[in-house]
DNA sequence: TCAACAGTTGAACAACTGTTCAACTATAAG
DNA sequence: CTTATAGTTGAACAGTTGTTCAACTGTTGA
């Protein structure tokens, strides 16, 4: 071992002839923050209890109590997943008196739902 | 403390008048398990690395070595993530000589992704 | 036959995530 | 004022996830 720097050294045989495949890819990609921003939303999504909040006030809204009545969990761990639905900005939410009543912040997300559905009953 | 068993108590005041919205709500839930089929498939898209392989070979299929390339990373870590999209059927590819060339196996996963593009780029 | 490279794989490790628990705030009603 | 309930929050813990590393297979070409 010298202790000059090592070189990254791309190893595929066939690189320089897809040079430019490479260049168009990167060129297509996505910028860095997108991408994060983009795998962010999705990770919201992946979650089944997350799904099941938005599935159960899809349609009406309803308050935390409910919620958790409807998917069988505590509030705590409702309210927390809601935090996370809210700071996503799937969820929009008003008080009323005691209750906090939530409901589906657009019909985008639920357009997005019903495609992955789609996908997967294929 | 006695050796009853501590029943469940719903705890929502209004609880009975809700009682209608939350068995209509349970009605519409989908099942568990296909609450999780679409939990996972969001989880599949919900990491960067993922969606770059993804964005790479979108256009024109592509070997290990140069998604690797294009993204700046392993071909180690990249092989272990196109296995992930391979179990979840996101990807198809083929063997030619040395090389596993890899593309996006169908057109839903693509309207999906442009959609939740546009839906944070609002 | 042997060296070089493409790709895969399993173990290990660190980072992250979701639920639980307990403590807290706020509103409503007696 | 006091009590009961709705909801939120932070800490803790267990389970999961992604990358790295090293070892491995398989194909190509000398």
């Amino acid at each position: 071992m010298t202790d000059k720097i090592k070189e990254y050294v791309p190893v595929c045989e066939e690189h320089e002839e897809h040079g430019d495949l490479i260049a168009k890819s990167r060129e297509t990609l996505p910028e860095t923050t997108k991408l994060y921003d983009l795998s962010d939303f999705f990770k919201v999504l992946g979650d089944s209890t997350r799904l099941g909040i938005l599935f159960a006030i899809d349609g009406a809204p309803m308050c935390v109590c409910d919620i958790a009545l409807t998917l069988g969990m505590t509030k705590s761990a409702v309210s927390h997943q809601l935090k996370v639905l809210r700071q996503n900005c799937l969820v929009k939410y008003r008080k009323v008196g005691k209750n906090v009543f939530y409901e589906l912040s657009d019909d985008h997300v639920r357009d997005i739902i019903e495609k992955a559905l789609e996908h997967i009953e294929e």
